[in-house]
DNA sequence: AACATATGTTAGTCCTGCTAACATGCAAGC
DNA sequence: GCTTGCATGTTAGCAGGACTAACATATGTT
């Protein structure tokens, strides 16, 4: 994604030469947070080193957000878009009420999780100072709808459709959730010997499904 | 856990009257990061606010620590010891090798998290500079160990003890980990109407060990 | 062309992490 | 009991980052 962050390149007008303004410093700076947070984490990330990335002065970026916080939520706010897609592509990619297609969607959880640990991370846990009210803090309740749906479809095809959905979404969240933590965080695998993530998605979401089938 | 930090209170030598020296400095700013992280959050955590809190320079913590990571790691390194303790209580009150042991255990892991939350993450994912070498980083090491000793028992008593320890081990893991970083995270039960974490972690965790058992 | 607005810059403040040089108290040895 | 060494504290100062204020430059609307 977007390798030349912002260079000061003529991304919009071609015709301007090394221009006074950016054109589009605002997604420049988001390429930038994403490329440094997912090299030194979130902790290590400062603004600075984006203005420098994207070739500004360090008071620049406070046209575009708040503060430092306001960055970061943004580059969170691309994370749930792009876990989104993979997730919605995963489910779809079986078909609709199979445990093959909860499967595919977990694993794709996962390995999103696995590919920007550090955007994964800033998805969830990420309230650098809670504001109620004000702009919307990153909303991951489309990826939720991603997750409902196909357990919908499961449990009609199953003979479950008379309980609650969050049944059995609410467990096979905590199994991709935790599974993504402890991956990114304990290299889980390392300690397992020939253990495979994709593989440990399968065995324990397949697992819980089959307990909570009806009798 | 101690509400007066360090005020110079003369812990150790009561003859001495607001010594020069402190006479436990370490464990003052321990105590005092502690608390402060479970208010501010790591990144939030100050090493200078530590030092108002006990009541020495902000040069004093670098006799006792060779960072602020250094510092935040001795606060995870408690955390470990506590969990360790409450799920061993937890899992040690039924008789080993039942479910309830299990989800005992399970339960009392989701519930130091989200009494501690700021300290749970820490704990894990918590790599402020990745050193190898050198001090040894705190180590969940004897928390997993009571885990696998419980699924050990569970294993034995249901007819399983032919398979790895991991293939029950690391399912219950994910789902109490991720419950713990889920709820911490999201408030869990404040979307699911009448959603209990206790009885959340429990459901889970039978479907699975049912889904795991023989046949 | 003139103005209002959006967007960038420079200079400066305050705070933090960390280091260097110095000060103080404790604990042995004599 | 005194001196001397070491652990542990202090002050002063540096580098760097978040953020602000005042100023400068493009843009586009009339």
């Amino acid at each position: 994604m977007s390798g030349e962050v912002g260079i000061k390149t003529e991304s919009k007008a071609p015709h301007r030469k090394a221009s006074y303004h950016h054109g589009d410093l605002r997604g420049a700076l988001i390429d930038a947070a994403h490329i440094l947070i997912r090299d030194k984490g979130p902790e290590g990330f400062t603004l600075a080193d984006a203005c420098r990335l994207a070739g500004v002065s360090t008071a620049a970026p406070y046209r575009h957000f708040a503060d430092r916080g306001a960055l970061i939520m943004a580059v969170a706010e691309r994370g749930f878009g792009m876990l989104r897609e993979r997730t919605a592509a995963a489910r779809d990619a079986h078909p609709a009420g199979t445990e093959e297609s909860i499967v595919a969607m977990g694993q794709a959880y996962v390995a999103f999780a696995t590919s920007e640990p550090a955007v994964f991370k800033l998805m969830f846990g990420a309230h650098p100072d809670v504001k109620p009210v004000g702009r919307p803090q990153a909303d991951g309740r489309p990826c939720f709808q991603v997750l409902l749906d196909a357990v919908d479809a499961w449990m009609a095809r199953v003979g479950l459709q008379g309980r609650p959905t969050l049944d059995v979404a609410l467990p096979l969240w905590t199994i991709v959730h935790g599974t993504s933590y402890l991956q990114i965080d304990k290299d889980f695998c390392a300690v397992a010997p020939g253990c495979d993530v994709d593989e440990l998605v399968r065995r324990t979401a397949l697992a819980t499904l089959k307990g909570l089938m009806p009798e």
